[in-house]
This record gives C-alpha cells, structure tokens and sequence, in this order.
RNA sequence: GGAGAGUUGGCAGAGUGGUCGAAUGCGGCGGUCUUGAAAACCGUUGAGCCGAAAGGUUCCGGGGGUUCGAAUCCCUCACUCUCCGCCA
C-alpha cells in the first residue's frame, strides 16, 4: 500500500512510474475518492463535536436538576444527522482503502522498463556463459530419470490426489529432505538468520499484509468448511505477518527470519505449462528468507539476501545467473526483484529456483509494522524484504538433470552426502 | 465438544452510566544531586484520522445495540486461562 499523502502529492511522478508496470492509475479517482472521504469525515467530526458538546452539558445540568428536555432534543436530531452520515462515511472509507491496496508498488529507479520477461536484465552468470550455446542435447528431463530410476511417479501421486502432485521414493525422497535441510542449515549457521517453524495455515488478513490479496485471490487454496482459512503460498506469509502490528525498537533491526515450509499454489491460469515434472506442483517445499530492516539499510540488505541465495546453489555446484526483473515482470509489492535462474539442461533453459524482492514499506504499511526511529524520536514504518533461499523441489529437479551420468544415475552433490549417508550415487530402486 | 473465569496504555493493575484517554505502581525519557554511577527527588511519557495551525475526532479484545451520554449496561464473535471429555 502506498502512503495517501505521498500519492496525492506526488500522483503525477507516481502515475508515470506505475505506467512502466503496465498499471494505469486513474487520477481523477483517486483523487475525487480522496477529497470525498476527508469532506465526510470533516462534516462527521463537526456534529460528533456539537454532540459531544451538549452531552456534557447535559450532565452537568442534570447535576443541577435543570431542566434538560431541549437539549436532549437537539442532540437527537444530531444523532439523526450522524447515523446518515455514518454509512456514508464507511462506504466512503471501504472506496479510498480499496483503491489504495489495488495500487501496486512504486519500481526502484534501478528497475529496467519492459514488458515482460526477455527485458530482464542479466546481472550475471555464475560460470558458464556460453551453456546456452552449448549443443549438447542429450541431457534427459528429470522426470524421466525419476522415473527409470523408479523413485519418481507422478500417475500415483494423480491417482491419490490429482495431477501437479508428486511422489519421491526411497533416496529421492531423502535427498529432497536433504536439501531442504542443508539450505536451512546453511542460512541460519552462517547468514545470521533465525529458524522458524510456521503455520502452514493463515487468515486473510495476513494474506492482505503481505499482497497475496485482495488481488490474488485465485492463486490461493482456500479450507472450505471453515471460515477465512487459507493454506500459504510461501512462507512469506507467515513469517512477514510475525510483525504484523508491532513496534519495534530500533536496536532490534534488523531481524532475519527463515522457515522451511511447505507451499500450497493452485496455480489457475498455467494449465499445460510444466506439467511433467517438479517445476510447477500444487504442494512443494521451500526455504524463505524474510528481513525486517531499517529504512536506511535496505538496499544493501537485498544485495546480501540475494547473496545467500546464490550461496547455496555455489555450495551445490550448480550454473545459474542472477537476473534483474524489468518493470513489467516485477511483482505487485516489490519494488525491485532479482530473480535466480538454475540451468535445466533437459530444456536448455535457465529456470528461475529463486526470487528475492524488496517491498519498502509497502508491505509494512499494510500490515502496520513500525520501529521507533532513535533520531527523530518517531515512529517509522520498516522496510520488509524477502527471496527464497531455494525453492527445494525445483533445486532437486535441476540437481538430477546436471548431476546425470551416462549410466542413468545421480550423483550426489559432495557438501549433501553427509546427510545420504555418505553414498555417492542415487541408483535404481534405491 | 461441555462448564466456569477473564481480555483496560510498554508491563502490572484500578476504574460499574456524565469534565475518564482513563488513578496508581513499574518501565522509558529529561533534569537536580554526584568526579562518574546507583539511590533519592522533580518533571515528562499511548496511538490513528482530519487540519497549514489552533484545534477537533476516534480508540479500554472485534462487531452491533440501549442511552442525550458507555471502559462501565445488553447481544454477538474472537482469543486467553482453569476443569472435564476427545486426540497426534
């Protein structure tokens, strides 16, 4: 969510900005929404005072044992007045609140204008620049392997619920377990963050803090025999809502929290993409990082966050660049997103595994998180960032194909063959 | 699921229809004293919204109601605690 008072001064330089995302802000509007909700609330608060007024004289009349039946007149037809007014108000407010949790972020400077994906700008290649060149075809889809390996079934997993859910045996199942439990490891031995096991259910006034709604409502799954229930998307939720409605004291910044989590997507709208494999499952596993930190160091706090990403896919050896989203392909809350991109031999392609943002305060305002800024004495709305520090079953998924051999096996990545045991290949049946 | 108790400012805790946004204590901040610190003493200390400001308005778990007037009465929902039942 934006701040009014910024968007209503600023709502041309706002509007430009919001055009590079392909969002049209319709000024008027806002504008004229605006200025109806402070001329009601305005008139509201001018009878509340008069109310308020003969009330207490009222009172103190009564004390007296004056006679008090005009003035009890009066104020009945006030209140006449302000029951009017008071629904006029509340619709007035619903308008103005509506509007401005519709409205996306403002893009960083640093974002590159585009329409969609092929603007994004490649900040890096981990090693390999030329892979795309390569023209090695006979790399196999993971699945395949997965399957000639019997350790991968997607027709059961259909069977037992529906399509887009997996089933992982014997040491495919454990390196998936493996993983999520290096990345987690790594994260809060060495960058600092603290572990938190989160509910995989939340209410919509979480969703609403983080952005997930009221826009995104499709993508969610929602319990159906209980109100307000929804499964996370992303652990983001849980973890950003932590600070939902809390101050914070400046020395507590900033404050780095990570979850292994599963995710729950119904991904509407992507029917027919992906659809073998690990890349794009209603349920899978991710890691996520989520900051909270001070308004001063954010930037560098999305560097460093991108960095521990990167980390563990350094740790596991695999290729990969860092992309800079361009506007059209930034998401609705953040403000700037790198994105980090694994290397799918078996599609020639780089496929994101990682998406790291920084909301700014659009997130904090939503949600009403603040810290008392030590200067000015003033309360201040934080800076939220996040990225996932990898998304487990696509990592798995890249990890099978460039870890193939010509014998159909996997190779285990070196730095995870302390949790498998020490064995070195997954192999047929095992 | 049943029965009971509760939810007030950062915390503790008073307040049962009229100058209550709310006593008091602790904590926080500022000061006096001190070489410095502690103690003591004095002062100060919630937030949102509207407003250039003065000021106004709202908030005592959420929502609704009664009343000229609600932290205080009524209804309802949520949460917490105790006891019973069920349960990984």
């Amino acid at each position: 969510m934006l701040d009014p008072r910024i968007l209503r001064e600023n709502i041309d330089q706002i509007s430009d900005n919001l055009k590079k995302r392909g969002f049209t802000l319709d000024k008027d509007s806002f504008l004229l929404v605006d200025k109806n909700r402070k001329d009601i609330i305005a008139e509201t608060e001018n009878l509340k005072n008069k109310k308020n007024e003969i009330s207490k004289e009222i009172g103190i009349l009564k004390s007296k044992n004056s006679d008090v039946n005009n003035l009890v007149k009066k104020v009945e037809v006030i209140n006449d007045e302000l029951e009017y007014k008071h629904t006029e108000l509340a619709s007035a407010e619903v308008e103005f609140k509506n509007f401005l949790l519709s409205i996306p972020n403002v893009l960083d400077d640093l974002v590159p204008t585009g329409k969609s994906e092929s603007n994004n700008k490649i900040i890096k290649y981990s090693n390999d620049e030329n892979l795309e060149k390569s023209t090695n075809d006979n790399y196999r889809d993971h699945s395949d392997i997965g399957k000639s390996l019997n350790l991968y079934n997607q027709e059961i997993a259909a069977k037992i619920s529906s399509s887009r859910f997996s089933l992982l045996f014997g040491n495919l199942a454990r390196l998936h377990r493996a993983l999520g439990s290096f990345m987690i490891n790594e994260h809060i031995n060495n960058h600092g963050y603290t572990e938190v096991n989160v509910p995989l259910i939340v209410n919509s006034e979480s969703l609403l803090g983080t952005g997930q709604l009221p826009k995104f409502k499709d993508d969610l799954f929602e319990i159906k025999n209980k109100e307000n229930f929804f499964l996370i998307p992303t652990a983001e939720v849980p973890l950003t809502n932590i600070f939902r409605d809390v101050i914070l004291s400046e020395d507590e910044l900033p404050i780095h929290y990570t979850a292994l989590s599963y995710c729950f997507r119904s991904e509407a709208g992507s029917y027919g993409k992906d659809t073998k494999g690990l890349i794009r499952q209603h349920q899978f596993e991710k890691v996520e990082l989520v900051n909270a930190v001070n308004p001063n160091h954010s930037e560098e706090s999305l560097e460093a966050l991108v960095g521990h990403a990167e980390k563990i896919l350094e740790l596991l050896n695999l290729p990969y660049r860092k992309v800079l989203l361009c506007s059209g392909d930034t998401g609705f809350s953040s403000s700037i997103t790198y994105d980090l991109e694994v290397w799918m031999p078996s599609q020639h392609a780089y496929r994101e595994i990682s998406s790291c943002s920084n909301f700014k305060d659009f997130q904090s305002r939503r949600l009403n998180v603040k810290y008392k800024d030590k200067a000015s004495k003033k309360k201040k709305y934080i800076h939220t960032l996040n990225g996932s520090g990898l998304a487990v079953g696509r990592t798995l998924a890249a990890i099978i194909e460039n870890y193939q051999n010509n014998d159909g096996e996997v190779e285990i990545p070196e730095i995870l063959r302390p949790y498998m045991n020490n064995i070195k290949f997954i192999k047929n049946n095992l």
